[in-house]
DNA sequence: ATAAAGCCTAAACAAACGTTTGATTAACAG
DNA sequence: CTGTTAATCAAACGTTTGTTTAGGCTTTAT
C-alpha cells in the first residue's frame, strides 16, 4: 500500500537534518554553544539521538552548520540591503546612516520577528562571535571578509575622513555596541531604567543607528 | 620543633583558595565559564581536586567568586578615576571624551599589562557579561547599580543633550564596543587589517574613545 | 519483485565530569 | 605537651556526556 506509510507531510514533518538545525540553533542562541547537551537538542527537536552523528558528524560538527546557516542568512541580507541603499544613491556616496542601518538591520529585524520577543536569535550572533567555543569555520569566514569588503568600500566613499583602519576598527566596534543588545540577558525585559512594557525595538535601532553613526563620523586621529 | 615545617612563605606560597581563584580566571577568560573543568583548573593552581568544594562550595561558587573579585577591582578603579576628574575639573562639567576614557581605562590599562598580551583579563569583562552560565551574582550587581549611578550624574551634566534612558543605553554601547576589542579571538595579533607587530594598545584606546565619545555626543532622539 | 541506498532508532560504550568521603597532616591555643 | 580546628589529600561515587554499534524501516532504482 502506498498510502499507510505516511499521512501527511505537511510543514510539521521536517527531516531530522533541518530539525536539529532548528532545535540547535535556538539552543546555542539561549544557553551557550557549551551547556545544551545533545540529549537536550535531540529531546527539542525530536529526533534520535544518534541523528546528530549521522548528519553532522560530531557535536563540533553540528555547531559549525549552525553558525554557517545563519551567518549566511545575515551577510546576504546585509549585502542586499547594501546593493539596493547603493543604487539608489546612484553614483553619490550614501549616507553614514544608512550604511550603519544596512549592518544592524538584518540582525535587528530578525530578532524583532522572533515570536520570543528575546531577540534568542541575534543573540546567537553575538555568541558565534564571541564564545570560545564557536572557532569560526572557514565556509563562513569567507563570507564575512566579503562583507567587511563591501562595507570598507561604501564607507571609504561615504566618511573619506578616515583612514582605512580606522574603517576596520570603527566598524568593528559598531558589531560590538549592536551586540550589546542581545548578550545582556534580560536587559530589554521591563524593569530596567523605565518601565517599558516591551521593548521598543525602534526605539531601540534609532538610538544604536545615532550611537555608531556618531561614533563613525567622530573625527580621525591621524 | 619550630623552624622545620615550613621552609619559606615567600609570594610564591598563596595558600589555595587564592591559587584557585588565580589560576581559575586566567582558564575561564581563555576558554569560558563552561569548559575548563576543575581538573584543568586545579592542576594549573597546584592544588588538590577537593579544594574547590573546600573553599568555594561548588564549581558554580567558583565562577561567582572570580567573577566578583574582578568585577570589583574594575569597577572601584573607574570611580577612583572617574572621582578624580571631577576634583580637577572643580565643578564645572568634565568632558565627554574623560569620562568615557574613566570607563574604558581600568579594563585597558590591565589588558595591556598582562604578560601574555593578549588581554585575557580583559577579555574575562567580557565574558562575565555575555555568557549565559555566568549569572551576575547580586553582591557584583549592586557595585555595577553603584558605578551606573555615578556615571549617570556626571554625564547628566557633561553631555545635557540627552535624555536619562539615552545616557544609560549609549554609555551601555560603548561598553560593548570596548568589550569588542577582546571577544574577537586573535584579532589583536597581526595579520588583522595592517601588518602591525604588535597590538598598539595606545592606538587602539584612541579609537575607542573617539568611538565613544562621538557615539555619546551625538544629537538626541527626542 | 528485488536490490541498494538512505534514514531512523534503541541500546550500549568508554570517558569525563562535579562532588563526596574518610583519613592524614598542619597550625595553633590552652 | 594535649586537644581542637583548619587544610590538604587520594580515592571513589554516581551522573552525564558525546559517540558508536547493529539492526529495522522506508524510499528509490533496477
Amino acid at each position: 500500500m502506498i498510502m499507510t506509510s505516511k499521512i501527511e507531510n505537511q510543514p510539521k514533518k521536517l527531516k531530522a537534518g533541518e530539525r536539529i538545525l532548528i532545535a540547535a540553533e535556538l539552543a546555542f542562541a539561549k544557553d551557550g554553544f557549551e551547556r545544551p547537551s545533545l540529549r537536550d537538542i535531540t529531546a527539542a527537536a525530536d529526533v534520535n539521538l544518534a541523528s546528530v552523528s549521522y548528519y553532522y558528524g560530531s557535536r563540533d560538527g553540528l555547531v559549525d552548520a549552525v553558525i554557517i546557516r545563519a551567518a549566511k542568512r545575515w551577510n546576504v541580507a546585509r549585502i542586499q540591503q547594501l546593493d539596493r541603499c547603493l543604487s539608489e544613491a546612484g553614483g553619490a556616496p550614501v549616507a553614514v546612516e544608512k550604511i550603519v542601518a544596512c549592518v544592524v538591520d538584518p540582525i535587528l529585524d530578525e530578532a524583532k520577528e522572533s515570536e520570543d520577543g528575546g531577540g534568542y536569535l541575534g543573540s546567537l550572533l553575538g555568541r558565534s562571535m564571541t564564545d570560545p567555543s564557536s572557532r569560526m569555520p572557514d565556509e563562513v569566514g569567507a563570507v564575512y571578509a566579503e562583507v567587511m569588503r563591501r562595507f570598507d568600500e561604501a564607507l571609504t566613499r561615504s566618511a573619506p575622513h578616515l583612514e582605512r583602519r580606522e574603517i576596520f576598527w570603527r566598524l568593528f566596534f559598531g558589531v560590538g555596541a549592536m551586540l550589546r543588545i542581545f548578550t545582556q540577558g534580560d536587559l530589554l525585559n521591563p524593569a530596567s531604567g523605565g518601565r517599558s512594557g516591551e521593548p521598543d525595538w525602534e526605539w531601540i535601532r534609532c538610538q544604536l543607528i545615532r550611537f555608531v553613526t556618531g561614533g563613525i563620523e567622530a573625527k580621525s586621529t591621524k
